[in-house]
DNA sequence: TCTGGGGTCCTAGGACCC
DNA sequence: TCTGGGGTCCTAGGACCC
């Protein structure tokens, strides 16, 4: 299995598109003005040594690199960089491809030198977009996502069972993928910081903690162990959302119903465009200064806008407390998912 | 530091049914 | 009547990933 990740995708791609910023430090965020609430989706290399990293307040990242260019998210234009990159990894000989996202995927192939097809499509991809690439080499899917952070920028790491635990064992477990910083800190107060003592755990305090599908996983994670298998089936969305954080709060209810009406009709445009119904919908509310609630109802299952509408709105005006100022609206239309579909699903916290 | 947006999956508790 | 047990559905919240 190989895990093919671009480097520094979304700013790559602007600095391609306007060479004169190569070796500048570049930061995308939001609408690119740094008085806003937003937060950094990429930052280049040369930002990251100002400190600034994605998620971060752009606020922030502005005052840590007072000299970056400031650049507004384009996502047409990481589609469209994204889609090439994809086309190019599935025309490689033998290649099935899983994409996990704008800039990576699994690649499963056979063959006797993992390496070698590695470069191979490095050289392609970079032929083709003009993007770098770094890629992982693993007998799991595990261990070849992780196996990228070694490679990187622009490398190849391989990482089997014969070596996991020399390179991870002795390191924090929240540089597993699926890892976080809360399951990191609960492990911790187990006595398990390290990727060997996880890998070690008593599976009845594990289970004990976080439930009977999620305990025994992150033990198997401690190992590198999981699926060994790319699956490129075609993906298909349980949901569609939009959510939007207002530059400033919303409190008079006027503004609140064309918000609503707003987010309503975007959804609704993604999921017609799939011409799937809608069985469920969830209304997020932030209300100020961060506290986030969700109401969530099933749904008879429609087609018809109107009718979405008009729940949403009956939703909105049965829970949203009065008189709260609002930082942000969401919603989310859930669709029924075909059979096939449907099952078979073992923990893996990006969706496949 | 004052915290985006679009996703997925898991857990827990209560309702309800047999 | 003072009280079982299992299964499923629904809702709210949490965690993680890119």
């Amino acid at each position: 299995m190989l895990h093919v990740d671009l480097d520094q995708f979304i700013a790559a791609v602007e600095v391609l598109r306007r060479p004169e910023l190569a070796g500048r430090p570049v930061i995308v965020g939001g609408r690119g003005d740094p008085t806003e609430r937003a937060v950094v989706s990429t930052a280049s290399y040369e930002a990251r040594e100002f400190g600034v990293g994605s998620g971060m307040p752009l606020r922030i990242a502005a005052r840590k690199a007072p000299d970056a260019v400031i650049l507004p998210v384009d996502a047409p234009a990481y589609t469209a960089a994204s889609e090439e990159v994809m086309a190019t990894l599935r025309a490689q000989p033998g290649a099935i491809v899983q994409v996990l996202g704008w800039d990576e995927a699994f690649v499963g192939v056979a063959t006797d030198d993992p390496e070698a097809y590695a470069r191979e499509v490095q050289r392609a991809i970079f032929g083709r977009t003009g993007l770098h690439c770094s890629v992982g080499i693993g007998d799991t899917l595990v261990r070849a996502k992780v196996a990228t952070g070694f490679g990187k920028p622009g490398g190849v790491f391989r990482l089997t069972a014969s070596n996991w635990l020399e390179v991870m064992g002795h390191r924090p477990t929240i540089e597993l993928w699926g890892v976080g910083s809360k399951v990191s800190r609960r492990l911790a107060a187990h006595g398990i910081t390290t990727v060997a003592e996880l890998a070690r755990a008593d599976p009845a305090v594990l289970a004990a903690e976080f439930g009977p599908r999620m305990g025994p996983w992150y033990r198997q994670l401690g190992r590198g162990e999981g699926a060994r298998v790319v699956d490129d089936t075609p993906w298909v969305a349980r949901g569609h959302s939009r959510e939007t954080t207002f530059q400033q709060d919303l409190a008079d209810p006027a503004e609140i119903d064309a918000a609503l009406r707003e987010l309503v009709a975007r959804v609704l445009d993604d999921v017609a465009a799939e011409g799937r119904p809608v069985i469920g919908l969830t209304l997020k509310v932030r209300y100020a200064p961060f506290l986030t609630k969700t109401y969530q109802r099933r749904i008879p299952e429609t087609s018809d806008r109107a009718d979405v509408l008009a729940r949403v709105l009956g939703l909105a005006a049965e829970r949203i407390e009065p008189g709260r100022a609002i930082r942000l609206l969401g919603l989310r239309a859930e669709m029924p998912m075909p059979d096939d579909a449907r099952e078979g699903h073992t923990p893996t916290r990006s969706g496949w």
